[in-house]
DNA sequence: AGATCGGTTGACTGACCAGTCAATCGCTAG
DNA sequence: CTAGCGATTGACTGGTCAGTCAACCGATCT
């Protein structure tokens, strides 16, 4: 039987075409870009994209969900943790941008094609999305009944704000309109974590 | 003569192609609508449009630039004003939550299909989007050097965050994530500027 | 009344592209 | 060696839709 192997070489094509996708996503956006095109960048049929994937949609909608799912594990993870909360927005701050490090590309499109899309995409996924939010919130609310934060600030709207502000940051260093300067990656987790905790004031 | 007439007639058959798009916008997305759905929800032919607009993208672009314009000079204006930063702060959030108050469709458009979608219409404009930060970081670093906000938050990183957090809340209500109960617009402008102002520690 | 002209109409065209499918390839087992 | 089967191929189809254009309408002027 092949079966133990043919299931390793098929996971290893389904791959290809996935980091295919990722880069020709990051590269043209999704709308914009051809499934041949994807078919081109992993060097595989035009056919054999729909062997593995039932649309281009279904290829978008992995990339998204199996990252995202990593980082709602994550965010789950560091709320268990008996630290401060500012220590865990820290970390929750940190493994996204660690997420950026590792694969610009891939952050590039699930910020760019669906949380940001929230129109065709984001739809779809707004419960897993939100999912995020309530997690982040969660956090919040339980240090604002410890007394780690002050509580005239509802959960959900500080959630917002931790996560916008991260996200932005994110954007502005797609586009360059944020310069990625060297070191900024560390620098960026704590002016995030100390903005939003900390305040601008003096 | 029939100019002055017929001036005015043709920009008011323009402003009802335009107001038509924004319904259609919001409610369908840009990709997904039709010019044809445009013309029908304004109830004229479909050539129409293309006399009064070169192309289904310059539509969006004037719905964009014609807001977007009015919003930067409302931020120079601010700027132009003699008050603390944490108050010129409240008029900018105020300005947006007040659009989105007042036309939640335009903002929306405006949002999730330029904004927030930088990979096709935002590139284009890039320099317009990106002149909000500048111009919010500009108020950061004034109030930096009169001694009003702290020094080690690089100014354009604060207009991120300070911007990211708006647009959040707006994304967080457009899309439901974020209930809009009954007065949280003037709420959510204490909120926003509060939290990025003196942060969630108590 | 007739001429003129710009606003208005909507059928049509050309291009594009997601998804299908029948044919082919090549590995494995018997 | 050969049969069988799943992986792989890429030409093709059907439908969609942005943008064009020639014809039409009706207001204004002479």
């Amino acid at each position: 039987m092949a079966t133990a192997r043919s299931a390793a070489a098929a996971a290893e094509k389904r791959r290809l075409i996935l980091d295919a996708a990722v880069r020709v996503f990051a590269r043209q956006g999704f709308h914009t870009c051809r499934v041949s095109d994807i078919a081109d960048e992993a060097g595989v049929a035009y056919g054999l994209v729909y062997h593995y994937f039932r649309s281009k949609d279904e290829v978008l909608d992995t990339l998204f969900l199996e990252r995202w799912n990593v980082m709602l594990d994550a965010i789950r993870e560091v709320d268990t943790q008996d630290i401060l909360a500012r220590k865990k927005l820290e970390a929750i701050a940190g493994f996204i941008v660690d997420s950026y490090r590792h694969d610009p590309d891939l952050m590039k499109v699930i910020i760019v094609e669906v949380t940001r899309a929230a129109n065709s995409f984001g739809q779809t996924h707004l419960a897993k999305i939100t999912e995020a939010y309530n997690l982040i919130g969660a956090v919040v609310e339980k240090a604002q009944a410890a007394g780690e934060f002050r509580s005239d600030i509802s959960p959900q709207f500080a959630a917002m704000a931790f996560y916008g502000a991260i996200e932005q940051v994110l954007t502005g260093w797609i586009f360059d309109s944020l310069p990625q300067s060297a070191g900024g990656f560390d620098e960026a987790k704590r002016l995030i974590v100390e903005t939003i905790c900390s305040g601008l004031d003096r």
